[in-house]
DNA sequence: GCGGATCAC
DNA sequence: TATGGTGATCCGC
């Protein structure tokens, strides 16, 4: 533990090595510390950390007065209380699932010490001079470690040596051993590309009636000329072949407990062994074949809960297991001496925090609860009590939708605000691009700003209605820059990172804001199963509907509380989705005379509208909306969660000053009438016959719409006013009425556009595009991104497992198809013939008009993408000018490729589509204006 | 809803 | 020369 007292001396703790892991015990961390320090003091990084080691410094002292006025009568009272949740959560322990934590060895670095075996003898690191991701094990001896720059590594270890990441490489590896992970547990959970959880129980079930065949398993290795290890194909009915074991560490403590003495097997050079039922063999067989596999070692945890066993795989690493069995005298004792830092969730700052009360181990965690319970948040201190129970999660919950989306980058320091804009734009480009691969759209866009100082803060706006492409996202990241870069002027902003975000998500079943918006239409079309096609497809991904395990018997409230461990990844529409191929098939069509005529049409109407102010549709404008102040309706948080990070959330950053936050007026009453807005708001133009239908009543238009694409229509109605369908019945197009500024808006807009405007300037000048940013070197650990990749692979069928566990492999839907409004009627006598698209002139399988309707939407969706998209935008950057590097310097585009392991989309992802150009606001008003 | 902070990987 | 990127959550406003 960090003695708090001795940071005293200019000591930051929060610099100091964090040997929290695996292979670093036992360091000179003194000489380590006064190294780190040292090459770290004076720089402004180190002055950030002096300031935020203050900042908690003072949230300690006001804790220690604060409980220094807790009277004895409240820590009683308190007492009792605690001691009543504590019994009633000890009863409710569920010991019965085996749940097994795996973890690959020095991952990165394992990997590039396989492929180079120079590499395996020395220290080495993967990342960057700026940043390491991981070191081996060598390295770690001489305090070297992830998360360290590398420059500092060097000076811990002159010989390190440094290799770059390949995320691709790692990647194909993860896919490998996460098959192996789905033979024991088709649903088991991925935290990140080396790690996952996995529940045993039900492999366990099948497992001991396995015959010793199903429990066998060859060696796959090979010693090359060289004596090198090299694997083989990893064919699991390759015949046996000589085994060496492949010795990635030295100093494996090979503590793998195997039960019979199967251990002469593979020194017997047998060229197979047989594992064992229990948990610990089947366990042992996962990393044997992890190993065979790849060549690589990995370290497991089994115990009754993901708590335990996430704790308990980094007891033996590298490359071995430990378990905790499953009853509540072996998971008390386990916790006892365990320091509270080794438990997820529990970091740098509260571990301090509960330091400064004496409370460093779990066990201390218990004694101290009514004192917790009267110094920390209900969520907090029922964390700690859950912790000091060594209660976890029981179950792998289904990964919950995503929550946001964001790009940031890290760069030399940048003042010019129209290079900051220019970088601005781009991060929305990446942003965008990401949100259309997820079909998302969202309302709310956060600025993170990083000052050369190290100095962090965010802005945010929320919109009126949720958007999801370049220009509406950069319209109100753009808003947002430009008030802070006004803010300080005549001074300059002096940065080093930014960042866009985007969350508040529509979700797609979420008619309101979704069906109103034509941007929703344009751009959900095949990413989405709202607008699935097939009918067989939805009977599909219903029947693939994930089934929650149900909560243990006599489980506490406490205990079926959201987990929030790391879920499966769960890309809304991973698997079984329908609109990629619909989109495919209309992409892939010849072009029909409507298509033609539409595109025609259409490409009249986007060049008009490129005439204005393109995409500066902002309705996130920079002044602040008179505060509308809700009474904070703050309800106790009741949510449990399982590694509840931020429990000890402070209470901001005083020396920042905090300003208005921009917000935007809401949306005026002007929904669902936008037509109106139009510029002839008597007419509105029918898609489908290019008629002109006289109304302004939306209802009656889209019954309009839907006779011609039914074929019915033969005329142009002309009842204005006959606002007859008080039915609500099925609608065609739902027009909309987002994103349409009105016009004080626009105005405002348009001034902000001002091309004397010094900082809107910037956006016509091309040359000023692609700043030279610095790139940050590859360092990020995509592993948090990959949990969210939805591209978790299937169940490895190897023969004659058997396991009836609930698959979850299709994932989660954010809408259902069947609820969606449907675009006609059926007319009557049209039930036998068949439908043929309109846009696509493919005859659809299908009677069901509702489907049939969705298809037409598809095409129609990607005719106008394709209209949509400028011939040399594509806002690829691939596009981009490349970014000079001065004399000495790398290379850095302005957009990195690579590190964005971000959403390794799987290939169910909707094709790609060109995107949106600098369009302004697909609203439907300018598409029939 | 915003902004800062904490945490995991 | 030089200290990351992404996503989530919590807390106090």
């Amino acid at each position: 533990m960090e003695s708090t007292s001795a940071d005293g001396g200019g000591f930051l703790s929060r610099m100091a090595l964090n040997d929290n892991k695996a292979g670093m015990e036992g360091l000179d961390r003194e000489r380590i510390n006064k190294i780190i320090i040292e090459s770290s003091k004076g720089s402004r990084f180190y002055e950030n950390e002096a300031k935020k080691e203050l900042q908690v410094n003072q949230r300690i002292e006001k804790m220690t007065l604060q409980r220094a006025q807790i009277t004895e009568q409240q820590l009683q009272k308190a007492h009792t209380q605690v001691e009543k949740m504590v019994n009633e959560l000890d009863m409710s322990r569920d010991l019965s699932r085996l749940i097994v934590h795996v973890d690959m060895d020095a991952f990165y670095a394992a990997v590039e010490m396989r492929d180079c075996p120079e590499l395996k003898d020395k220290p080495m690191a993967v990342g960057s001079m700026s940043m390491l991701s991981t070191s081996n094990y060598h390295a770690r001896k001489f305090g070297v470690r992830a998360a360290m720059p590398g420059f500092i590594a060097k000076k811990l270890c002159p010989n390190l040596v440094i290799v770059p990441c390949n995320f691709d490489k790692y990647r194909a590896v993860s896919n490998e051993i996460r098959k192996i992970f789905a033979a024991y547990d088709p649903n088991f959970m991925p935290m990140s590309l080396d790690e996952a959880y996995l529940d045993f129980t039900d492999h366990l079930e099948q497992r001991i009636s396995w015959p010793e065949s199903l429990r066998t398993h060859c060696l796959h290795t090979d010693i090359t000329e060289t004596g090198e290890l090299q694997s083989k194909v990893p064919q699991e009915s390759e015949p046996c072949v000589e085994n060496l074991s492949p010795l990635l560490f030295e100093d494996s403590p090979s503590s793998t407990p195997s039960l019979p003495p199967s251990g002469e097997k593979v020194e017997s050079g047998g060229g197979s062994e047989v594992f064992g039922t229990c948990v610990e063999e089947a366990v042992r067989e996962m990393r044997f074949r992890i190993e065979q596999k790849t060549t690589l070692t990995a370290s497991a945890g089994i115990a009754p809960n993901t708590m335990i066993a996430k704790v308990c795989s980094d007891k033996n690493k590298p490359n071995g297991q430990y378990r905790v069995p499953s009853n509540r005298e072996a998971v008390m004792d386990f916790i006892q001496t365990l320091p509270v830092r080794k438990v997820s969730g529990i970091g740098k700052v509260s571990e301090k925090m509960l330091s400064s009360l004496g409370i460093t181990t779990c066990a201390h965690l218990g004694q101290q609860m009514a004192l917790l319970s009267l110094m920390f948040s209900e969520t907090a201190w029922h964390h700690f009590m859950r912790i000091s129970l060594g209660l976890g999660s029981t179950h792998m919950e289904r990964d919950g939708e995503r929550k946001s989306m964001s790009t940031e980058r890290t760069f030399r320091e940048m003042s010019v605000a129209e290079e900051q804009l220019s970088l601005c734009r781009e991060l929305c480009e990446d942003l965008a691009a990401d949100m259309k691969k997820e079909g998302l759209r969202g309302k709310t866009i956060t600025l993170k700003l990083k000052n050369v100082k190290f100095e962090v803060k965010s802005r945010a706006c929320t919109l009126p209605c949720a958007v999801a492409t370049t220009d509406e996202i950069f319209a109100a990241a753009k808003d947002l820059l430009k008030t802070e870069i006004e803010n300080v002027s005549p001074q300059q902003l002096q940065l080093r990172l930014m960042g866009v975000r985007i969350s508040t998500f529509v979700s797609a079943d979420d008619k309101k804001p979704q069906q109103k918006s034509i941007v929703g239409f344009l751009q959900q079309g095949s990413s989405g199963p709202s607008h699935g096609i097939v009918p067989n497809s939805v009977k599909e991904t219903a029947s693939h509907l994930p089934m929650e395990r149900p909560p243990p018997a006599g489980s506490h409230i406490l205990e079926q509380l959201p987990q929030k461990v790391p879920k499966l990844q769960g890309l809304p529409w991973a698997a079984g989705q329908t609109g990629a191929q619909v989109s495919v098939a209309g992409e892939n069509q010849p072009q029909s005379f409507f298509q033609k005529a539409y595109a025609k049409k259409l490409s009249l109407q986007v060049r008009s509208l490129s005439e204005t102010d393109k995409g500066q549709g902002s309705v996130c404008s920079g002044f602040t909306q008179p505060a509308t102040d809700n009474p904070k309706s703050r309800g106790a948080v009741i949510e449990m969660h399982e590694s509840a990070q931020g429990l000890l959330g402070s209470s901001g950053n005083p020396s920042i000053t905090r300003e208005e936050p921009v917000r935007v007026a809401p949306p005026e009453a002007s929904a669902s009438t936008s037509g109106a807005a139009a510029p002839d708001p008597e007419t509105l133009t029918c898609p489908v016959c290019f008629g002109e239908v006289r109304t302004t009543d939306l209802q009656v238009f889209n019954r309009h719409i839907d006779l011609c694409l039914s074929g019915v229509a033969t005329e142009t109605p002309t009842d204005t006013d006959s606002e007859s369908d008080g039915d609500g019945g099925p609608k065609g197009f739902t027009v909309i009425d987002e994103g349409v500024p009105e016009k004080g808006e626009d105005k405002e807009r348009q001034k902000r556009s001002n091309p004397e405007d010094a900082l809107s300037a910037f956006k016509t000048c091309d040359a000023l595009r692609g700043p030279s940013v610095t790139r940050a070197e590859d360092t990020g650990d995509p592993g948090a991104k990959e949990r969210r990749s939805g591209d978790k692979p299937l169940l490895d069928h190897h023969g004659s497992r058997r396991v009836h566990s609930p698959q979850r492999a299709s994932s989660s839907h954010r809408g259902d198809p069947a609820t969606q409004s449907s675009r006609l009627e059926a007319p009557p006598g049209h039930e036998g013939s068949t439908l043929i698209c309109p846009v696509c002139q493919v005859p659809q399988n299908t009677h069901d008009l509702t489907v049939f309707n969705h298809h037409v939407d598809l095409c129609l969706n990607q005719e106008v993408l394709h209209m949509l998209a400028p011939p040399s935008s594509s806002s690829s950057s691939t596009m981009r000018p490349p970014v000079t590097a001065k004399r000495g310097q790398e290379l850095h585009t302005a957009r990195p490729n690579k590190g964005k392991s971000k959403r390794r989309g799987p290939p169910a992802s909707p094709p790609a589509k060109k995107a949106k150009g600098r369009g302004s606001q697909n609203t439907i008003d300018k598409f029939f204006m």
